[in-house]
RNA sequence: UCCGGCGUAGCUCAACGGUAGAGCGGGUGGCUGUUAACCACUAGGUUACAGGUUCGAGUCCUGUCGCCGGAGCCA
């Protein structure tokens, strides 16, 4: 009976088959431990030899790291002084080899360098931590998506491939698109969503975007998958609420699913369950910067918020704190004018705490057709690229906000993690196309 | 793009300007309960590349390439 690691614990005493891949292999000269993987979990196979017939023996005896193999045998609990992954183990029967490498696998059980394990990303997607990792990231999308469900909003999917829209023109993935002349790959799905809501009320995108900024952090990818939700007839602080409400679902949801996957990568856990009481605190930009100068920053008023001033920030409140209303010159065209203090828009940016920075940024949306026109020529933007949002401003406008989450940075701030490219499946980097 | 750092065995790293080494991984042998198992033996090198200084360069200098970290930009 072919079972999954997973499911083992229901059969004590059964005699079963593994199909899996060899993870590691200790031994003496008439006892081998075969420690499997099979994708579900690691469980470890005991062979010992008057136990086995010549064939099994030395099969066992041949997978080397990473053998794609078969094995039967009857499980059995385990006392807690051995304690085997799992609770249980193998006791081995027979082994069928599926495929023995060729060549020693790349990754061993010590330490590797960055630029060697990112060059075999797509072998050290099987080593535990990474497993982990895209557990975690798995239950973020799964913990968003219920989220928005249970809320009714309509997942629409922007377009990836765009004409010259968004928010700046000078990081942009340009391609040739048939006649028409340049195509863009989508920095954002935003004003789309504008459009689908004025049909659908509330709805997000959730897919893959490009930003072509030569960016060397710990904090960027040129392709990463954001989710942006948009809502009409929201205000900047329903919205803000909403943010708040979603970060503590996921934030929760993890706590409770990924518990394993938290350890595995040794999250500290009491920053994550302040979060999840919400609260988080609403500071506004002005607050801010004179919170900054207190702590030594010589930020000025009017200055957009740089990497430091987020480090101070993250470190100055015990859980993710929002901050409200940047200058209008800082920030993107389309935000609404703050009626309370013209210089301002209506926007906030959400920073998570030990130093993980920005991994929200929203903001109201300017419905009145005048003050965008103005706004899009301050900007120097081509006017008739946009005629189509201008039309949802002239047929039926009304206040409405929204935001982009990167889940990147979502997953690096859960699992504590010290660089984004561990949150991401096959990290798509300045330096880094391969594999 | 800018600033800083690094490049030595398949991998992780040592080596005062003076004979290139260890651990892991591989191979051979030993061990009936291992937990990144352990013990013994063994193979494995154009010290990133190109110049230069020096009696002598892995080490110092110049350039190129690659990578890492940070900045700007942002999610």
């Amino acid at each position: 009976m072919y079972v999954l690691i997973k499911d083992l614990p229901q059969h004590i005493g059964q005699e079963v088959t593994l199909r899996g891949w060899l993870y590691n292999k200790r031994g003496h000269k008439k006892l081998r431990f075969l420690i499997l993987r099979d994708g579900t979990g690691l469980c470890q196979a005991v062979c010992f030899r008057p136990d086995l017939d010549e064939a099994a023996w030395n099969a066992a005896d041949q997978a080397t790291q990473e053998t794609s193999l078969e094995v039967t045998g009857v499980v059995n609990p385990v006392d807690e002084e051995h304690h085997a992954p799992g609770g249980v183990e193998l006791a081995v029967g027979s082994v069928r080899l599926v495929q023995v490498p060729a060549d020693d696998y790349p990754i061993t059980p010590k330490e590797h360098g960055v630029d060697f394990l990112m060059r075999n990303r797509h072998l050290w997607l099987r080593s535990q931590r990474q497993w982990h990792l895209i557990r975690l990231r798995n239950e973020v999308i799964f913990a968003l998506r219920k989220f928005y469900y249970d809320r009714g909003f309509v997942c629409f999917d922007s377009p990836i491939l765009t004409g010259a829209i968004g928010e700046s023109a000078g990081s942009l993935f340009e391609l040739e698109y048939f006649d028409l002349g340049s195509a863009y790959l989508a920095q954002t799905g935003q004003l789309y969503q504008e459009a689908a809501i004025m049909a659908h009320r509330n709805t997000f995108c959730f897919g893959p975007t490009f930003r072509a900024e030569k960016s060397k952090t710990r904090k960027h990818l040129t392709e990463f998958w954001m989710l942006e939700a948009e809502m009409a007839y929201c205000s900047h602080d329903e919205s803000l609420q909403l943010q708040e409400d979603m970060v503590v679902y996921v934030v929760r949801w993890c706590l409770e699913q990924c518990g394993d996957a938290l350890a595995e990568v040794g999250r500290d856990l009491a920053p994550l369950e302040r979060a999840a009481e919400g609260r988080f605190e609403r500071l506004l930009y002005r607050d801010a910067v004179k919170l900054l100068q207190k702590k030594g920053s010589d930020i000025q008023f009017g200055e957009d918020l740089g990497a430091p001033e987020e480090t101070i920030l993250g470190a100055e409140f015990d859980r993710p704190v929002f901050v409200c209303n940047y200058p209008r010159a800082v920030k993107a065209f389309y935000m609404k004018r703050n009626p309370d203090d013209p210089e301002t828009v209506l926007c906030a940016d959400l920073i998570a705490t030990e130093d993980h920075g920005e991994i929200i940024g929203g903001s109201a949306r300017e419905d009145d057709i005048d003050l965008l026109m103005e706004r899009i020529a301050q900007e120097g933007l081509p006017a008739e690229s946009y005629e189509w949002y201008l039309d949802l401003r002239r047929y039926g406008s009304v206040p409405h906000a929204g935001f982009g989450l990167g889940l990147e940075r979502l997953v690096k701030y859960v699992g504590g993690l010290p660089h984004i490219r561990e949150a991401c499946c096959f990290p798509r980097m300045m330096e880094k196309l391969y594999p």
